[in-house]
DNA sequence: TCAATAGATTAGAACGGTTCTAATGAAGGA
DNA sequence: TCCTTCATTAGAACCGTTCTAATCTATTGA
């Protein structure tokens, strides 16, 4: 495969997946997409995503980092992912998945729903019902 | 039980707590656990408490109220519970256990770690070690 | 092709929870 | 009581996030 062809592909796959969730695929949300959706998954936060933008010479303000990363998530792309206070890491990947967060480094880690088992939860509080259960490990370095 | 006694024994238990910590009883540090570690466990923010201290005509600072929150958690006295970016819960309940968060009300109910049961993890990241296991439960208001 | 319009982007201000600073006050040991 | 250490405080600073309102761009349909 070219780097050319490859190159395209990823550009109208990223378009593609734009327009299906509804959004207008601009230069800044091409660009951003294009950051978030590698092969690989990843944790990211506004500001992480901010500077590895402007690294890459795409020019993008903060708030439209914001604004693209809260429409992606209200759209499924991405998932929100709370684990310390005031900060918020946004994920690449949708499935049902549960984390490590390391709590030295401040980096999350997935583990794959058929890795961890959660027994039948005791039924949610009267008027509510249940939207997602998240668990999450919290691991610190080890003493050597 | 008469009510002076009662009062005398809240009063002289909370300095024993305190001292037990390695924290001196100062009148704010006494105020603040008399609020907070009634016989029912509470999840509160420090402006939840600075609020309720205010109100009961204690005066202590906002700083204060943090600095207290802080310490106490750090002498195992309370636990530290985040499930919204931009804001810390506080929680008497020390003992292991999960959450019900209610994410349009904000409010936290307690799931006894009797009650629900986390399969054996996949082993933590390579040079870290499991401190806790958070599960959090996130329900929201039912539709009619 | 080209308005017209709805939607997107932006810089910078504002916001809100939290932390810091450095000055004052209180606890407790000698 | 005096002295030292620790605690409290008001207010400023901080920092991630959201808001504002001006400018720009994607889209559409004439
Ligand atoms: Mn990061
Ligand atoms: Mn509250
Ligand atoms: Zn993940
Ligand atoms: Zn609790």
């Amino acid at each position: 495969m070219s780097e050319k062809f490859s190159q395209k592909r990823t550009l109208s796959g990223v378009i593609a997946k734009l327009k299906t969730a509804g959004l207008r695929p601009t230069r800044q949300r091409i660009a951003l997409a294009k950051l978030l959706f590698e092969p690989n998954d990843r944790h990211v936060t506004a500001e992480d995503l901010h500077k590895k933008a402007i690294t890459a010479s795409i020019s993008v303000s903060l708030a439209t980092v914001y604004n693209t990363l809260h429409q992606f998530t209200q759209k499924d792309l991405l998932r929100e992912v709370v684990v310390e206070p005031g900060r918020s890491y946004f994920d690449t990947n949708t499935d049902d998945h549960h984390h490590f967060f390391n709590e030295n480094t401040g980096s999350l880690e997935d583990i794959p729903s058929d890795q961890i088992f959660v027994s039948a939860l005791p039924s949610a509080p009267l008027g509510t019902k249940v939207r997602r259960v998240d668990v999450i490990v919290r691991v610190e370095e080890a003493a050597d």
